[in-house]
RNA sequence: GGGGAAGUGGCGAAACGGUAUACGCAGUCGCCUCAAAAGCGACCGAGUGAGAGCUCAUGUGGGUUCGAGUCCCACCUUCCCCA
């Protein structure tokens, strides 16, 4: 009557997570007293079916809110979709699929398989972004930035695919070409919202410098994005023309090198130039008209450094030279002022471009010693010492950049400035799958938002999906509305926002899910916030990262919520490294993507929860393979042949206390399981998250559990069945199905996810016998087992006795003792 | 070109400046079995030695230190970000 005792992980996983669910476990409640802890995992695009890729990405989240709610936080741990965006509206286009079905329908697979890998979220609070619900306060705060004048329309330059016949955002253009049809991309002036982020860039600047719990890499990678510079603005005069044309420089300590201005084609000045110099007209038209097209990456980085003389000349304020003005393709409008001085010597754009077009390099940089002189071949961009620059020739670059700026604003011509690389975040995309924009267009009253009470601007359904052109400008009964102030004939915008507007604040939506009077209670959204931890991939470093940011300060500005002097929405960030298949990236066209569906049925939902965490610290780029999770689905077999038979026999050994220990044996075993209590919660606490090695401590942990329970009284063994007992508790958050089945074998009513974590006993942890290593001259010569706490002298008289350190002493004279408490004694002999 | 991270057995990896290679995978041998799978046990960096041991190994070369995978400098390689 062989009973068959294999683990049937299949029906264990199902009915444990019907049970979660049914129970509520892990539901967050706002009056709950303990301290609350926010743990959230970056929201995800509905893309159809998760790989374990996805899954290393939230195993990760889950392990770490149930270390967290079994350390006695009240825990928060939502999930939602980042459900518009273009995927849906081009399987509308492409196969005549509604992108609202398209997307409703991922979304309920990819829940799915969230519920499948075992996660601990609280489904209440689960949003989307493309339900009105929540895309009405998108709106809401578009029209709140509007009337604060951070919402603007201007015309700006946007990508055009001339094929598709639509606008692309920057991410859908590769190499200037469009990513669907591989068209060059154009460029186009077209009226687009903008949000004043610029506003608070010194803010964002500033609350990094307090965002100590996130990597410094996307630190500084928002510094550089945001690109603050300090240099001086100043205006030369053009000879014979009533124009002005304005440069920033961070150089200014080379103005005496200049020898052009370069212009973009769209520079105003450049209109008056023309106007003066006819004979020139001709070939700046068909210059600017040949870069038109261009996107703004050929035209600064492929392309080659070109441009036209305009025959017109600039005066240098401070030396009064003449030198030429040439429009050029590598200054971009958009950028700064549109204009910058040409310094060939000492910057290396200008010199690839004096170079091409025979203009004068002029040297007024030299190093300390003088030892630099023209003819130079390359640019010199380094400060050093002024040469050949009047007045102040022979000063220092820094000193120089002083004096020179305050000449220039005592001239009243110019003045130190401070210069961003960041814009403005441009909002509106010519595209159907997102928020439409809150605006109409009144004749009689001109750009009006639309009111409160008139919100959500709904998207309309059964559009038609062309490809051509934007589906809402081409729907009549859309665009056609009243004017909500006077009540007159008006049309809609046109437009819908970007999707990081959804993805800006709904890690406070989550909070207060379905309030619909507002985004969300202030009371309840000052509680909860800020996201204690939250974990996501570094491609978001910038964008995503830097817009929440921006926003959060807003929404706290606003006072939707408290927060204090320099508020921020994620007090910690950890970056997830990437999965890979055997060395390659996971992607349908390689056809190496491992689903969560096949490995789950096959292996097990723990197996790959472990092994997830097994394979690699999770910052690491970590190798998904077939034969590494064998070793996972192994362990989960291995525990439960192991401990289940001994279910009814630990279930009465308190918990709360260090069992009887009688031997050796039973102090390791006891031992192991505090080492792998004390690592999980460790590395919960300190941030690391390095589970992997929590993960291996539990193996060492079962191969010591695994020989004491072979010993022929093992069930009367209070220290084997006081380690039974605990095990349920201590691989609960990383195999959480095992775990709870194991606690119910046990008798226990209750989930063991409910249970607190038995705290790590130093008594337990602590040995009774210690290898102190002995060292001759840094060597490892012997080791001796003495008791904790030896001294110096009794373990120098017990390491002179070793022979192999009497033999490497011999005949020399002990010089020097290196003593560390019960690690180390080393010898230094001569 | 600039910035950042990393380089440890056949592979994934571990290691407060103090026993390098924990743990897992793969592999070898054994037990069990008619046989296999599973499971269990042993071995598993290189060289040398009968053995205790000794020597050499953490990308390369220097340095600091009683002691360096770990800290510093230079170089090589890989990956990521920015241009």
């Amino acid at each position: 009557m062989s009973e068959d005792r294999a683990y049937d992980f299949r029906a264990v996983e199902r009915s444990w997570q019907e049970r979660w669910e049914r129970d509520g476990i892990y539901l967050a409640h706002d009056d709950d007293p303990r301290p609350k802890y926010y743990v959230l995992e970056m929201l995800p695009y509905p893309s159809g079916d998760l790989h374990v890729g996805h899954a290393k990405n939230y195993t990760l989240g889950d392990a770490i809110a149930r270390l967290q709610r079994m350390q006695g936080f009240n825990v928060v741990h939502p999930m939602g979709w980042d459900a518009f965006g273009l995927p849906a509206e081009n399987a509308a286009i492409q196969r005549g699929i509604d992108p609202e079905t398209w997307t409703l329908d991922n979304i309920r697979n990819m829940e799915r398989q969230l519920r499948l890998i075992g996660t601990s979220y609280d489904w209440t609070r689960e949003i989307a972004s493309c339900d009105p619900a929540y895309y009405r306060w998108n709106q809401w705060f578009f029209v709140r930035m509007f009337e604060q004048g951070l919402a603007y329309k201007r015309e700006a330059p946007v990508n055009w695919c001339p094929v598709d016949n639509t606008v692309l955002a920057n991410e859908q253009v590769e190499n200037g070409r469009c990513w669907r049809c591989g068209a060059a991309v154009e460029r186009r002036n077209l009226a687009q919202w903008f949000f004043k982020i610029t506003d608070y860039v010194e803010r964002l600047l500033k609350g990094l410098d307090r965002l100590d719990g996130w990597p410094d890499r996307i630190r500084t990678m928002q510094r550089n994005w945001i690109g603050k510079s300090e240099g001086v603005t100043f205006s030369f005069d053009v000879e014979d023309v009533d124009a002005q044309i304005d440069v920033f420089t961070t150089r200014i300590d080379t103005v005496f090198g200049v020898t052009f201005v370069a212009v973009a084609p769209e520079h105003p000045a450049v209109a008056k130039i023309v106007e003066k110099f006819s004979k020139s007209r001709r070939r700046i038209e068909e210059f600017a008209a040949s870069l038109k097209s261009k996107s703004e990456l050929e035209r600064t980085q492929l392309m080659e450094k070109t441009g036209v003389p305009t025959g017109a000349y600039a005066i240098n304020p401070l030396s009064r030279e003449r030198v030429p003005i040439w429009v050029t393709n590598y200054v971009l409008a958009e950028y700064g002022t549109g204009a910058v001085m040409g310094v060939p010597a000492h910057d290396e754009r200008d010199f690839d471009f004096a170079k091409k077009h025979g203009l004068s390099i002029a040297q007024v940089i030299t190093t300390p010693d003088h030892s630099l002189r023209a003819p130079l071949s390359e640019a010199y961009v380094e400060d050093g010492k002024l040469i050949a620059s009047g007045e102040y020739s022979e000063m220092k670059s820094a000193p120089a950049r002083r004096a020179i700026a305050a000449r220039l604003e005592a001239m009243g011509r110019g003045k130190t400035t401070v210069n961003y690389r960041i814009r403005d975040w441009l909002v509106s995309r010519q595209r159907y799958w997102g928020t439409p924009i809150p605006i109409v267009y009144c004749p009689a009253d001109g750009t009006v938002a639309v009111p409160d009470d008139q919100l959500p601007v709904l998207l309309p359904k059964n559009v038609a999906f062309t490809g051509q052109g934007s589906p809402l400008a081409n729907d009549a009964a859309f665009m056609q509305t009243t004017c909500p102030r006077c009540g007159g004939p008006a049309t809609r915008d046109p437009d819908t926002m970007d999707t990081f507007m959804d993805s800006s604040w709904y890690f406070v939506r989550y909070l207060d899910p379905h309030n619909a009077n507002a985004p969300f209670d202030h009371a309840i959204a000052s509680k909860w916030m800020p996201v204690d931890q939250y974990i996501g991939g570094a491609e978001h470093a910038v964008l995503h990262l830097l817009y929440s940011r921006f926003f959060y300060k807003f929404m706290v500005d606003q006072g939707y919520l408290s927060g204090d002097d320099e508020p921020e929405p994620f007090t910690r960030l950890f970056n997830q490294g990437m999965l890979l298949y055997y060395g390659e990236k996971m992607s349908k066209s390689r056809g190496n993507v491992v689903g969560i569906d096949d490995t789950v049925e096959k292996h097990g939902v723990d197996a790959m929860r472990l092994f997830l965490l097994k394979a690699a610290p999770p910052e690491d780029v970590m190798d998904w393979t077939d034969e590494g999770i064998v070793g996972r689905v192994r362990f989960v077999q291995r525990v439960w042949r192991a401990a289940e038979p001994f279910a009814a026999a630990a279930r009465n050994v308190p918990l709360d206390r260090l069992p009887e220990m009688r031997g050796d044996a039973q102090r390791e075993l006891v031992r192991a399981l505090h080492v792998a209590l004390d690592s999980g919660k460790s590395e919960t606490l300190t941030r690391r998250f390095h589970y992997n090695v929590t993960t291996a401590k539990l193996d060492e942990l079962i191969n010591v559990l695994a020989v004491a329970l072979r010993e022929p009284n093992a069930s009367s063994d209070p220290a084997a069945m006081y380690v039974v007992h605990a095990l349920p508790i201590v691989l609960a958050p990383f195999a959480p199905h095992l775990a709870d089945e194991l606690w119910s074998r046990m008798g226990h009513e209750r989930s063991v996810h409910l249970e607190r974590w038995i705290e790590p006993d130093p008594a337990a942890l602590t040995v009774d016998e210690i290898t102190l290593v002995v060292q001759v001259n840094g060597k490892v010569r012997a080791r001796i087992q003495a008791a904790p706490g030896i001294g110096e002298e009794d373990a120098f008289a017990l390491a002179m006795r070793e022979p192999n350190v009497m033999t490497q002493i011999d005949g020399k004279h002990v010089r020097k003792r290196i003593f560390v408490p019960d690690k180390l004694l080393n010898i230094v002999a001569a």
